[in-house]
DNA sequence: ATATCGATTATCT
DNA sequence: GATAATCGATATG
């Protein structure tokens, strides 16, 4: 064998863009449904490709823990919007975190990426975050973010539906066992299960203890 | 292996 | 003025 990398022609040459459709759902949906599909950056620089592997559901008005919660802002407007859209904030003065709008224009909800398994353009990644750990790279929000180089600034408000610079793909990849646990770093509504791994993956967020916690279940 | 803590700033009250 | 959907470093068992 000479490298272990996937190369990007075997993930580009069967991948295709989402439908609009596929995001038009609960979050809880959509959540479990993009465990398995690929985020993509492609840019002048290079083509950056990993598996989704841990996501979470935010509910909308109803749900305490998500940001909107209390009513639409110039922050969060996009997920008040129509779905399949980025929905990136800055947090703790560091980080930035992606998000897709759910549900339908007019009612919020979306899903926060949380982990991926890096596919290709795993060098560029590893210059990105000034590391070279694979499981360093992608596992966690603002890990993930700052990898694919996703600000504010750049991807708020983009359609992911469209293979441009930042898109969803679906290569035909399933995954097999899906875990369900209460989701990290919230204080509110911290008990609900809205949390989405696969099992036994990698490159999950947080402590192998956490990802195996007696809270999670099979899905 | 788990716990605690400081960094640093956009956003909202 | 307080908070936060995090991360990385350090301390302790």
């Amino acid at each position: 064998m000479r490298d272990l990398e996937i190369t990007r022609s075997e993930v580009m040459g069967k991948i295709r863009p989402l439908d609009r459709s596929f995001f038009a759902r609960s979050p809880r949906r959509v959540a479990r449904e993009l465990l398995g599909k690929v985020l993509v950056r492609q840019d002048a620089q290079a083509t950056l490709t990993a598996r989704i592997v841990e996501v979470e559901a935010y509910l909308g008005e109803k749900d305490p823990a998500a940001h909107s919660f209390a009513g639409m802002t110039a922050r969060n407007s996009v997920l008040f919007g129509p779905p399949g859209y980025a929905y990136v904030y800055f947090i703790y003065g560091n980080h930035y975190c992606l998000n897709v709008s759910c549900e339908t224009e007019g009612r919020a909800g979306g899903v926060l990426f949380r982990a991926l398994e890096p596919l290709t353009g795993i060098k560029e990644m590893a210059r990105a975050r000034g590391l070279s750990a694979p499981h360093l790279l992608t596992s966690g929000p603002g890990r993930l973010s700052e990898a694919f180089g996703i600000t504010r600034a750049r991807d708020n408000g983009r359609d992911l539906t469209l293979p441009g610079e930042l898109w969803i793909g679906d290569d035909g990849f399933r995954v097999r066992t899906v875990l369900l646990t209460p989701r990290i770093g919230i204080t509110k509504a911290a008990d609900l299960r809205l949390r989405y791994l696969v099992a036994g993956n990698q490159f999950v967020s947080g402590s192998k203890t956490f990802s195996r916690a007696k809270s999670a279940f099979r899905v």
